[in-house]
DNA sequence: GATAAATTCTAACTTGCGTTAGAATATCGA
DNA sequence: TCGATATTCTAACGCAAGTTAGAATTTATC
C-alpha cells in the first residue's frame, strides 16, 4: 500500500539513496516534519533549514534521503494521500448507511491527525512539476470522488438530506483542512468536543427546527 | 471606515510615498493584485514581478506605491480585515434572530467574493512582523466573537442548536476560506447553489431526520 | 508648448536559500 | 580493534527575488 499506491507513475526512478531499513525511520521523521511546517508556512516559506532543524540535522544532511525540496515535498503530498486513502479504505469496508460512513469518516479524520500529525491534503501544491501536480489532482480528485459516494449512498437510503455532492465534499474538505491550522493554537481542546462540534455544524445543522 | 478602522495603531508613520488622489485608483489595483496572488500561492512564493504584471507594470514600480513587500502584504490584510468588518457591521444592523444574521452573513460573504476578489481573512500571516502579526491577530480575534455572539443570540432565542460558538465559528471560517481557493477552478458555479449547499450543510445539516 | 511633478522603467546590487562537493564522524560486522 | 559503510557536517557556489538608484517617460499645469 506504502509504494504500490501509484501503478508506476512517477516513482522516482533511480535512488542511489538510503535505502538501508533502519535509515527508513529517519526519512519518516523528515517527511513528517516537512509536511508539519510545508502545511503551516507554504512550501517557499518551509526552508530545509529550518525543517532540518526540526529533527537535530543540518539541512544539507536531507539530500542524503531526498533528492531536492521538491522531491521531499512531493513525497509528503503522496504520503498525505495514502493516510487519506487509507482512511476511505477502513470507512468503506465498516458498510452501513450513507450517514453512518460520513460520520465514521470525519472521526476517522480527526483521530489520524492525533495520531500522524497534520496533513497536506488538498493543499497548494503549484510548486511542484506540471507532472507532479497532474499526478497529486488526478489521485485527489479520486479521492473526492469517494466521498461524495458517502453523500450519494445517503441521499439513497434516506439518511442525507439532498444536496449537490460535489460542493458539499468541497466544504467539508475546507473545515477538515482548516483544522490543521488553528487548532495547534487552542490549548485544551479535546478530539471529543471537536467532533461533537462538527457533527452539530455539518450533521444535524446550526439551524434548530422550530 | 478605510482608514480610520485602527485608532493609530501602526498606521504607516511617514508616507511620502503616492498621495495624489489620482494614484490611489492604481494602489488599490495593486492591492487587490496582490492579495489575489497571496491568497493563491502564499507570501514567500507571490514574486513582487508576478504581482506587478498582473495590471502590466514592473516590479520596481510596486515601490512607489509600498515602501516594500513586508507592507504591501500587510495592507492586504488590512483591507480584508476591513471588508469582514464591514459585512459584520452591516449584518448587524439589519437585526433579526441570531440564525436571521448567520444566514445573512454567510449570503454576504459569498457577494463579497464575487465583488471584491478574495481576501486574506484568518489566514497565515507568519511573515510580517511581531506587531504586525499581533495588530492582526487581536483584530481577527475581534472580529471571530462577533460572529460567535450570532450563535449565541441564536442559543438564547432558540434558533440555533447548542453548540461551542468558538469551534464552530472556526468551522464556518474553514469552509469560507476554503471556497477562494477551489471554486476559481470550478467552472459554472454560481453564487446561488453555492449558497444552497453552504446552508445545506452548515445550517439545516446533512443529516436527514429519520 | 514648456516646465515641473508624477509615474514607470532599466540596470545593478544584495541577500537568502537550495544545492553540491568533499571532509569528518558515527555505526557496524568480522 | 580494524576496516568498510552509512550518516552528517562544513564550506562554498549559483540563482532567484527583494530592493535601490537614477534615467526615461508620461501627465498635469500654466
Amino acid at each position: 500500500m506504502s509504494k504500490g499506491g501509484d501503478p508506476g507513475l512517477l516513482t522516482d526512478e533511480v535512488r542511489p539513496l538510503a535505502q538501508s531499513q533502519k535509515s527508513m525511520k529517519k526519512r519518516e521523521e523528515i517527511l513528517r516534519a516537512a509536511i508539519k511546517i510545508i502545511n503551516t508556512k507554504g512550501f517557499a516559506a518551509a526552508t530545509m533549514t529550518e525543517i532540518a532543524a526540526a529533527i537535530d540535522l543540518r539541512d544539507a544532511a536531507l539530500y542524503y534521503y531526498f533528492p531536492n525540496k521538491q522531491a521531499l515535498a512531493y513525497a509528503g503530498h503522496q504520503r498525505s494521500l495514502e493516510r487519506f486513502e487509507a482512511i476511505l479504505i477502513a470507512v468503506e469496508a465498516g458498510g452501513g448507511t450513507g450517514l453512518c460512513k460520513l460520520r465514521r469518516f470525519l472521526r476517522a479524520v480527526l483521530e489520524d491527525g492525533v495520531v500522524n500529525g497534520p496533513q497536506l491534503y488538498f493543499g497548494d501544491h503549484s510548486y511542484l512539476d506540471t507532472a507532479q501536480q497532474r499526478a497529486i489532482d488526478t489521485w485527489t480528485v479520486r479521492l473526492a470522488k469517494r466521498l461524495e459516494r458517502f453523500l450519494e449512498e445517503g441521499m439513497a437510503d434516506g439518511t442525507i438530506a439532498t444536496c449537490e455532492p460535489r460542493l458539499v465534499v468541497q466544504l467539508l474538505v475546507g473545515m477538515l483542512i482548516w483544522l490543521t491550522k488553528w487548532t495547534p493554537t487552542t490549548p485544551g481542546l479535546t478530539n471529543e468536543r471537536l467532533l461533537e462540534a462538527i457533527e452539530t455544524t455539518a450533521l444535524s445543522g446550526l439551524a434548530k427546527p422550530s
